[in-house]
DNA sequence: GCCTGTGAAGCTATTCACAGCT
DNA sequence: AGCTGTGAATAGCTTCACAGGC
């Protein structure tokens, strides 16, 4: 049962609700407003409700919506059938640092294998996870079933990893690196450029010590 | 030169030409396209001809952007007029990757500071930028000036530092943070969350799917 | 009262399409 | 020819506003 296509976006909020209200769920709560949902994914209560209209779930009038109920339903729209399993390709600086943080806090999805150039670090564990030589990569995707990876590879070898990846069967990359990835098109790419990030920050901070020219 | 407010989009947009500019500066080229700025930044030709309108700068039809003056001019919007300095509070896994990552590749913004709980990093140099306590925020920031800062701590300390650094004039804040910080509305937020990107990208990697982006 | 669902309105962002320059 | 600038059109996203349920 193939769901019409929902925008990045919602896919986005949705993720973010999804966290909040499974702690809810933890902390026995039962149901949830959609002011409160709307607070954590920087929205308003009429968007959380135009969303949860998109994936078809009805809240009761004055109660709010029931939180075993909802995460059910945005997980179904959110999680592949079976579980994925993903790879990352890099594994620096930076990409230790997603290693020690995304794991175990991403519902459906596992880290199954990671890759480095560097000799010294393929054939032992990386915060838990297998780490292998850049010749296994297509093995390895092919054995795994692979279809989403991450990349965290200096910016000059990103382009080379991308397609190494599209071609092995990747379908979905996750990239941190600052130039655009060459893919085909039925390669969804999310960038997460914080060079980008930042600049947009020191933008809207404003002058310092508030010159207005009138 | 008093800009009206431009919107977050398209000073992302900005960034990502500036960079492809400066590349193309060093290599003494001199002019570009709009195509080629298109492609560094995920868009089409238009909507790069659109941003520069935005920002007032033309080109020359049939020889493109002259790379010298257009660097110049997106440079006058994006940069503060003296430069700006900047801080991270949260020095470990990935606090130091982002240490590692920005630092000299962003231009006009310097990161002066860093911050963490942890004794043993304090007073030392983490990638060459000194670290104090936690106690020393607001000092710092007073002496320093700084409106802009980076927080990639964990998650159960983030609503604190990001009241301590609103209260202290920060006007701008990059978050790592997968909860979103409680400041006030003047206060920007360029939330980066790795969790929701992956999680898209599971999403869209779902079947054949097809492009998009953010 | 407080909350939801939703048609309709309002906004923003992107693309089209074409005149005009080199 | 090949490119730009830009009004007009389109598409996409968010908010309003209000009827109806608890």
């Amino acid at each position: 049962m193939l769901q019409t296509k929902i925008s990045p976006k919602i896919i986005g909020r949705l993720s973010r609700y999804r966290r909040l209200i499974s702690k809810r769920v933890q902390q026995s709560q039962t149901h949830i407003f959609s002011h409160e949902l709307a607070a954590v994914a920087r929205a308003t209560p009429s968007q959380v409700r135009r969303d949860l209209m998109v994936i078809g779930y009805d809240g009761i009038p004055s109660r709010g919506y029931e939180v075993a109920q909802l995460v059910k339903h945005i997980s179904a729209v959110l999680d592949a059938p079976h579980g994925r399993r993903a790879i990352i390709v890099g594994v620096g600086n930076l990409g230790t640092a997603i290693l020690s943080n995304i794991p175990g806090r991403v519902p459906n999805i596992s880290i199954v294998a990671a890759f480095d150039v560097d000799p010294r670090k393929c054939g032992r564990l990386v915060n838990g996870i297998p780490c292998h030589a850049m010749t296994d990569l297509e093995t390895v995707i092919a054995r795994e079933g692979i279809r989403v990876a991450i990349v965290a590879v200096p910016a000059r070898a990103a382009a080379d990893v991308a397609h190494r990846l599209a071609r092995a069967g990747v379908t979905g990359i996750l990239s941190f690196s600052p130039t655009p990835l060459p893919v085909s098109s039925h390669v969804f790419v999310e960038d997460v450029d914080m060079i980008v990030a930042l600049e947009k920050v020191a933008y809207f901070a404003g002058e310092p010590a508030e010159t207005s020219e009138r």
